[in-house]
DNA sequence: GACATTTCGGACAATCAGGTCCGTATTTTT
DNA sequence: AAAAATACGGACCTGATTGTCCGAAATGTC
């Protein structure tokens, strides 16, 4: 569904907007404790959210990530999604075709359309403060 | 979402459904033509398929590939899709997380489990035969 | 039996994704 | 000013995926 480096850039974001409401930021090396990711990719993968506007990067002792409450609630999963892997797995065909459309369908096109729509809506209306808060609950994990 | 060995697969299986109704085996060359996929790569695929027995291969001359109605209407699209690419993609978590379950869930879980079930509801539901209904009817196209 | 047609299967090549390493730039601390 | 901490960015490695090529095996036709 998602390729790693974009499963990567969900993990992150989810936990830098966690410790965003407490006004913290997070180191790299943190980022890939707590996530369970490799670090060297994962920075990689930081840089791309950083870049794409995501997320704020701070060099130098104390830098690290951030993200505050305010811009957590306005970025949405969909954003992330696109900013690594693009949008194809929410809007593009099921069978690869690059003309599918509704005019010239492939034969799935219906039956896929309403999978790919769901996806779509949840990723366009989920938040990362959102997800975050489930996570201080203590109700969901980032690492075994 | 799928890789494309995957989507090759679906494309030429559901043909093969398509032309079974004819009674009318079909060989590589004449599949890869109207599916628009490379015909080596396309032969491995068909391969994989013929050893998970969605398929019958047949050697020789008026040799290929076939699937008869009866056995169409059977071969769901989840069938398809597990023999290529496995099943992680309508069963797996999305963040990519091996352990993620109902119990100790990623925050992403709750969101994520409605789009994977419509998911997998509609791969087990489709088979192959009424896929190529739709395709016979000249409503839908494998092809530019 | 010879030949043509077709799939099968192994070897190989090219490209891409995942991942590491290390030097550079930037910033804070002292 | 020097040192330490941190992100940045390029080079590189590795393995998986995608794709090609070609001989071998099977089967139908003459």
């Amino acid at each position: 569904m998602f390729s790693r480096a974009c499963q990567y850039a969900i993990r992150a974001a989810v936990l830098i907007a966690l410790e965003g409401r407490n006004k913290r930021r997070m180191s790299l090396v943190e980022i890939a404790e707590r996530t369970g990711s490799p670090r060297a990719f994962t920075a990689k993968v930081l840089q791309q959210l950083a870049r794409a506007g995501i997320l704020e990067s701070t060099k130098g002792p104390n830098g690290g990530f951030d993200l505050p409450p305010a811009k957590a609630k306005k970025v949405k999963l969909s954003m992330v999604v696109k900013a690594i892997d693009g949008d194809q797995v929410y809007r593009g065909c099921g069978m690869g075709l690059p003309y599918c459309n509704p005019k010239k369908p492939c034969p799935l096109h219906d039956h896929f359309q309403e999978v790919r729509d769901e996806l779509r809506d949840m990723l366009e209306g989920t938040d990362l403060h959102t997800l975050s808060l489930g996570l201080e609950k203590g109700k969901a994990f980032l690492k075994r």
